[in-house]
DNA sequence: GTTATAATTAGAATTATTCTAATTATTGAT
DNA sequence: ATCAATAATTAGAATAATTCTAATTATAAC
């Protein structure tokens, strides 16, 4: 059925999708392709369009279910900064986000398992916490 | 005019606004007033409530506008958090923003000069950032 | 193969926010 | 104080991202 994942992605989105009870679906596949092809920061409309070149008929109501398939079993990252859009990258590993003021790009930015125990360090005693969001704002020189 | 602010707050206030040429009106007043008066993170809807006490007349366009000088005069900072409606405090000073997943309850926890330092440390060369969000999910035990 | 369930689809509905055009208020110069 | 110029407020329409609804199609389990 022509999918452009590799097998060992697509083997990964299968037990993803499978531990939740999820199908596997050619919509499903190739949005999740479409995110691993290109690494930026993609909206739902953008990824609608590129995932249209592969499947013509697909509607923005089931991307918009597909990321939220995706972001559920978390192989994909929901990125949201300001009140734009929504955007999805398929970063998982710990990072934070810049936002260039000028350009509008996004960079992410690694970080190293030490940075991430002093931003745990800011929650005093009682604050339990699963995840952050961390975004800079600025420029680029 | 009964405004509830305090002499020092209307000082800066009119101040602030004074410096960006925009006028001290009293719906721009009282918007503010409503912010200092309580320390959450009011949504405009909410903070249109909470005016129309002193002001049963006042617009939610009108909020939106007061809101948008107040942001921009830096007496108020907007927080958005995922996609929920943006929320508005007084709090000035650098701090991060925990949100209970259970509560949605929204605290804000204040950032020591050491722990900026260290945040602006994730930066790599070539990256100016003018500021910078952080928000924590999680619960509170 | 049939039935039950899940996913997709088109389009309507929703929600937060912004825009538009008209009205009202304020300022500055006379 | 009066008047013109400008700014702010207002109601309601418009917009944009997202979610919902109801019908259709696909898939899985027996």
């Amino acid at each position: 059925m022509n999918f452009k994942l590799k097998a060992s992605d697509k083997e990964k989105l299968d037990k993803a999708l499978a531990k939740k009870g999820l199908r596997t679906t050619k919509q499903r596949s190739f949005v999740y392709s479409v995110i691993l092809g290109k690494r930026d920061h993609p909206t739902a409309d953008e990824i609608l369009l590129r995932v249209r070149n592969s499947l013509p008929s697909i509607s923005l109501a089931t991307v918009y279910n597909c990321l939220e398939s995706l972001v559920e079993c978390a192989l994909v990252r929901q990125v949201n900064m300001d009140r734009s859009p929504s955007r999805f990258c398929p970063n998982l590993s710990p990072h934070a986000h810049f936002k260039c003021t000028k350009s509008g790009k996004i960079v992410d930015l690694s970080l190293k398992e030490s940075q991430i125990k002093l931003l745990k360090k800011i929650l005093p005693k009682g604050f339990v916490s699963s995840n952050f969001d961390l975004t800079f704002n600025g420029t680029l020189r």
